[in-house]
DNA sequence: AGCACGCCGACT
DNA sequence: GTCGGCGTGCTC
């Protein structure tokens, strides 16, 4: 649900490309901090001043350029005087070294080309500076015209973007420049690819680029001899060798040259190609051989419908939201490669998000079966130097696809056909950290601006998007059955108390009822495979002193130690404080007083291994050292039962899994947030899917405390829009999203009494005349959370703009005093 | 955010 | 005298 007045925004952008004044207007409103601008209106200088030569202004006028600056915590532009002929060469989006500070202390510091403007509009008391040149143009008179523009300046419609990404997550935009230009960045300078010359075995080939100029150059003779020689070496063959190319009398300059150019590009070596980065196929125009490689699996009808819908969306060219609403195993990703393929066939980009990218490395190998090449990696476990490469690539317009984490939408794509948001219901979406933003929401924004489509994927969508689908908002694409001869799962709900516990032995085995026992059995029998969901980490959740009471909790947080028993540690899952096991209590000092409370995944793994000693038995949670290893023990049927957390919620498929056992439904309803009834839905939905997706039939058993509960209802009736539906009501009932739209404002200190009086102060200066609701202080369950103190409000109101425009009113008067301040805009909580 | 300026207290 | 603490204000 990005935003309401979308329509509104799209007619201004319109405007302000051409008019300055209004793109004036639009900056002042927008930042609070910037509040000279309008009082000085008046008195701005007079161009026309009686007296002047008119030659002078019409003929060598200066411009103004409007500069953002990299990381400004000032949110709005630096205005430049710029001669006309110097004007001439920039474009907005180029990246610029503009001269900053007072005269004493002048540095130079990075910027981008805004928008432009006249003399007129500025203030006179501000004595701008000059601008000379761009760092593309500096750029490109020290390489030669490169093959590709976009190296050092951003597309418009990726300007726009972050404009619009500023606005709504009420981020400083100087700040998300710094994000967007940070794979380019050492030490606040500009740091470039420099030629690798590693070895004489490299391979190189032409690019698509290097092939259009080859082509070109052999009808008009046009190309250096050299070079044109070199291409058509290259055009004439498979890759070939550095060693081989300077063995045909082809100089190392010339070859290094066209390199540079973009016209030649290196094959990767195959420890390179093994790890998915550096991809050269990537860049290959569809007709090539790379895409001709890849097997498109067969399409079932429902599927080539939803296919080829997609491609007639696709072909329309401009955006349009899809929801790609597809049960489990129904086989939405064939769908959206079909997608993926046309949008490359079209010469475009495509971006692939997933909610965590890191535990997807099988997804990889799918898209490479599929296409014939990896798509380029983009998440936060690659290095600098794989980031810059993907950066560039993006940014060089060429056709490819990027596979990544939701940071990847601010690469600068500027030639984008499409974006998948895979399980655009995953929370992980959501960044809390440095920047907050929703990053499924973002890529809708990010396709309005970019005119191109946008598909959004899953089995049990968020309400707001089954909401906007539902609206009319976004169309939607519906797969209702599984795949071939799949079918659902059958749903059997277990009530824990009054099943008599199969091993009920005191060492905390609460959680095996018969039902779930015998069901196991007959897998094992069958020889079939059987999952076992816990979504708890560790052994057990909590150490209980017996003498005395104490509960070993974290120093930094206000949260448990979980005992992890594989460790031997205790942790805390909120920052990652940990001791060593103690011997004795803390606070007593009581000898092995200290028992386990409850059962997380390694008790459970326990349990399952003295009731099923035969049973081979793999574990995945996010502290499995090897999860691919364990994965493949499960595609190779060398493993009969899989324990693991929600990461086994994720899309996988295992065609011999028929039985999945969820072991305690209840974990995540009890929070009282009204979004955990959805949550809990879409994760008991997602880990029952992977039961019985090919053909063989399968059942998922539901142990649970409140059988009667709406969500399990919904799970086992397989009436899950009919849940939607009713959870719908009752948001619309109690106004909350997305009939109203939330914003919280979080306050944290290391010193609690600082946090308090702030939020009190806050509290007290609430501006009148809104038509909102202010909820807080309250202090946040993890309050302290890595020993910083916190206090929360929450702000509803019926637009998200009405939200944003009381909280900058709100604050804007607001002294801190050291108290740091974070507003999170769509907060996922309620509470 | 940095960085300079500036206004106080402690020290060779 | 002067070194250095960090409150305030500015950067086109």
């Amino acid at each position: 649900m990005v935003d309401e007045e979308q329509g509104a925004i799209c007619a201004r952008g319109a405007v302000a490309r051409d008019d300055t004044r209004d793109d004036t207007r639009d900056d002042t409103r927008d930042d609070t901090r910037d509040d000279t601008r309008d009082d000085t209106r008046d008195d701005t200088r007079d161009v026309a001043k009686a007296g002047e030569p008119e030659i002078s202004t019409t003929a060598e006028e200066d411009v103004v350029a409007r500069v953002l600056l990299l990381g400004a915590p000032f949110g709005s532009f630096f205005d430049y005087a710029c001669a006309p002929a110097v004007a001439r060469m920039l474009t907005e989006g180029d990246l610029l070294l503009v001269p900053f500070g007072k005269a004493s202390s002048e540095r130079e510091k990075l910027g981008v080309l805004w928008s432009w403007t006249t003399i007129s509009q500025v203030p006179a008391r501000i004595k701008l500076k000059r601008l000379e040149s761009s760092m593309r143009q500096e750029y490109m008179a020290q390489e030669g015209a490169p093959a590709s523009k976009n190296l050092l300046a951003l597309d418009k419609m990726f300007c726009a973007f972050l404009e619009e990404v500023a606005r709504y997550t009420m981020t400083r935009r100087g700040l998300l420049l710094q994000i967007v230009f940070a794979p380019l960045l050492r030490s606040g300078k500009i740091v470039r690819a420099k030629a690798r010359r590693d070895s004489a075995n490299i391979c190189y080939r032409l690019t698509v680029a290097g092939a259009e100029q080859q082509r070109l150059g052999e009808v008009n003779n046009a190309l250096p001899k050299a070079r044109g020689f070199l291409l058509a070496k290259l055009a004439g063959a498979e890759d070939l060798s550095r060693k081989g190319i300077l063995k045909q009398g082809i100089s190392a300059g010339v070859l290094d040259r066209a390199e540079k150019l973009m016209l030649v590009e290196r094959v990767a070596p195959a420890d390179a190609l093994a790890r998915g980065w550096l991809e050269d196929t990537a860049t290959l125009a569809p007709t090539d051989k790379g895409i001709a490689k890849g097997i498109a699996k067969e399409l079932d009808e429902q599927q080539s419908k939803a296919a080829s819908s997609v491609r007639s969306l696709l072909a329309a060219g401009n955006f349009s939201c899809v929801l790609l609403d597809g049960e489990t195993g129904s086989g939405k990703t064939e769908v959206y490669f079909e997608a993926i393929a046309a949008c490359l066939a079209a010469g475009k980009q495509a971006l692939l998000l997933l909610p965590e990218i890191a535990l997807s490395l099988r997804f990889r190998e799918r898209f490479c079966e599929r296409f014939g090449f990896a798509p380029l990696l983009y998440h936060s476990g690659i290095s600098m130097a794989e980031r810059r490469m993907v950066w560039q690539r993006v940014a060089s317009g060429c056709s490819l696809a990027v596979l990544g984490a939701r940071s990847a939408l601010f690469l600068p794509f500027c030639n984008l056909g499409v974006i998948v948001v895979d399980e655009e219901h995953d929370g992980a979406y959501k960044q809390e950290d440095g920047i907050v933003y929703h990053a499924r929401d973002m890529a809708v924004l990010r396709g309005q601006k970019s005119d191109c489509l946008v598909l959004l994927v899953s089995a049990t969508p968020s309400l707001e998007s089954w909401h906007n689908a539902r609206e009319g908002k976004y169309s939607r694409i519906f797969l209702p059955r599984r795949f071939g001869e799949a079918s659902l799962p059958k749903v059997t709900i277990v009530d824990m108390l009054k099943e008599s516990l199969a091993v009920g032995d005191f060492s905390g085995d609460r959680f095996l009822t018969p039902t779930l026992c015998s069901r196991i059995e007959g897998v094992l029998e069958r020889g079939e495979q059987a999952l076992v969901f816990l979504n708890r980490r560790g052994y057990a959740p909590l150490l209980l002193c017996v003498k005395c009471g104490e509960r070993l909790s974290c120093r930094y947080c206000n949260s448990f130690l979980v005992e992890h028993r594989l460790r031997e540690r205790v942790i805390c899952h909120h920052c990652s404080f940990s001791l060593s096991v103690p011997r004795s209590c803390v606070s007593c000092g009581s000898v092995g007083s200290l028992k386990s409370c409850g059962t997380g995944i390694e008790r459970l793994s326990e349990s399952l291994t003295t009731r099923f000693p035969k049973a081979r038995l793999r574990t995945l949670s996010s502290d499995t050292t090897d999860p691919r290893s364990v994965v493949r023990s499960m595609e190779s049927r060398e493993c009969d039962i899989l324990l693991g957390t929600q990461m086994l919620a994720k899309g996988y498929h295992f065609p011999y899994l028929t039985l999945v056992g969820i072991v305690d439904a209840d974990l995540g309803l009890s929070g009282g947030d009204p979004r955990s009834f959805e949550r809990c839905y879409q994760l008991l939905h997602q880990v029952s899917g992977r039961a019985g997706r090919a053909g063989l039939s399968g059942e998922v058993v539901v142990q649970t405390l409140d059988s009667g509960s709406s969500v399990l209802r919904a799970l086992s009736s397989f009436d899950r829009d009919g849940f939607f539906a009713s959870e719908l009501s009752s948001r619309s009932e109690h106004f909350w999203p997305p009939f109203a739209r939330l914003g919280a404002v979080i306050l944290s200190a290391r010193d609690e009494s600082a946090v308090a009086e702030c939020a009190y102060r806050l509290r007290e200066s609430i501006p009148r005349g809104f038509a909102i609701d202010c909820f807080g202080p309250s202090v946040p369950l993890l309050s302290p959370l890595r020993g910083y103190h916190r206090r929360r409000f929450l702000i509803r109101s019926k637009s998200s703009a009405c939200v944003r425009v009381f909280i900058e009113k709100w604050l804007s008067s607001m002294r801190l005093n050291d108290v740091r301040l974070k507003i999170d805009i769509d907060p996922r909580s309620f509470m």
